[in-house]
DNA sequence: GTCTATATTCAGATAGAC
DNA sequence: GTCTATCTGAATATAGAC
């Protein structure tokens, strides 16, 4: 072994697990709740390295919670619906860790809530486009509210009913909820 | 003024001051960011009463954020869908300041997740007996997990287009979603 | 009944030993 | 490059003065 290497090699090592304990413990527990000292423990390393290698807990905090772009929508009305059912799909198919590190912090941390907002007003601003042309944006926004929901009430509710149902029974019933909202159907007769 | 009421009244003025201030800081801030001190700031008086009236922050909290029961709900899976419908529109009409409390902290305090997941199971029990009988539990959960985007993404994340959108039109839209989970309609082509 | 002072705990951040 | 000790500040909770 390459004494020299070995040495960045050790860094780069201890680096990525403690982002990785950081990522994990800023998912179950949120900014506030998440310690540098738990992360370090976590990591088998100690607080001080944490602040030497990243700063600060909010830049720490930063690295691990990034909200992921999404795949780029476009098409009709209903491919976009299929393409935002998809990303659902995605979500509760694995737990997406870093979204959930964002998400589980956004109401309790403004820099998680500015970049989880970011990250929807982004994807909302594609979508409007290529959905109904008639009030685009508040359905865009409904589509983006919905999905989160979901994802909440599964990975970090874990609603009854939703925890553990297989994902492609989730995304079957929503995806007439998808096309609905991206075609801005006509609602039915409330009296029926 | 009768001095021996005028004590008491004075005191349950306080203590519904205090009561006041909590509902809107922990519904702003959350259950970790809200401190009794700033409680009491905002009530005008100070700290240790605040802790004489209620005792501890987390029975302040059990009494600031309580999450509404909501109206019963029965019929039809349509009439269902409307009373569900409805209570979505109380929620995005005027804000509900307790329940905003709870969420608020639902993901980054214990003691809140539970009261919202107890509040939501017992609605999606009652409204699963009353929704088409097919995986009615995984409807009834979806329901609730979309209602609670839709309070999350206005109120909280105050999502572009559903900030500011009259109540009337996101429920007009989400009317269609809402007798959409109530049935379990069968999906549309996704190739359509 | 109301408010002040303080004990205790614990977190983030820093300096420096090994 | 890695870990220990400590500084600083803030929060809950308590004891007790007015």
């Amino acid at each position: 072994m390459h004494p020299a290497t070995n040495r960045a090699q050790q860094r780069r090592n201890t680096e990525a697990r403690i982002l990785a304990a950081a990522e994990r413990l800023f998912a179950e527990s949120g900014y506030d709740r998440t310690t540098i000292r738990a992360v370090a423990a976590a990591a088998e390393t100690d607080p001080g390295l944490v602040m030497r290698y990243f700063g600060s807990k909010e830049e720490l905090f930063a690295r691990a919670a990034v909200v992921g772009a999404g795949e780029p929508i476009g098409g009709t009305p209903a491919e976009a619906a299929e393409s935002l059912l998809a990303a659902l799909g995605a979500k509760l198919e694995d737990e997406p860790v870093n979204a959930l590190a964002a998400i589980r912090s956004m109401l309790t941390h403004t820099e998680a809530a500015e970049g989880v907002r970011a990250a929807m007003a982004e994807q909302q601003r594609q979508a409007a486009g290529h959905l109904a042309a008639d009030e685009a944006d508040l359905r865009a926004g409904l589509l983006g509210a919905v999905t989160l929901g979901v994802v909440i009430g599964r990975h970090l509710l874990q609603l009854d009913g939703l925890k553990d149902a297989p994902p492609e029974r989730i995304t079957a019933l929503m995806r007439s909820v998808f096309h609905d909202l991206a075609h801005g159907r006509p609602e039915p007769d409330p009296t029926a």
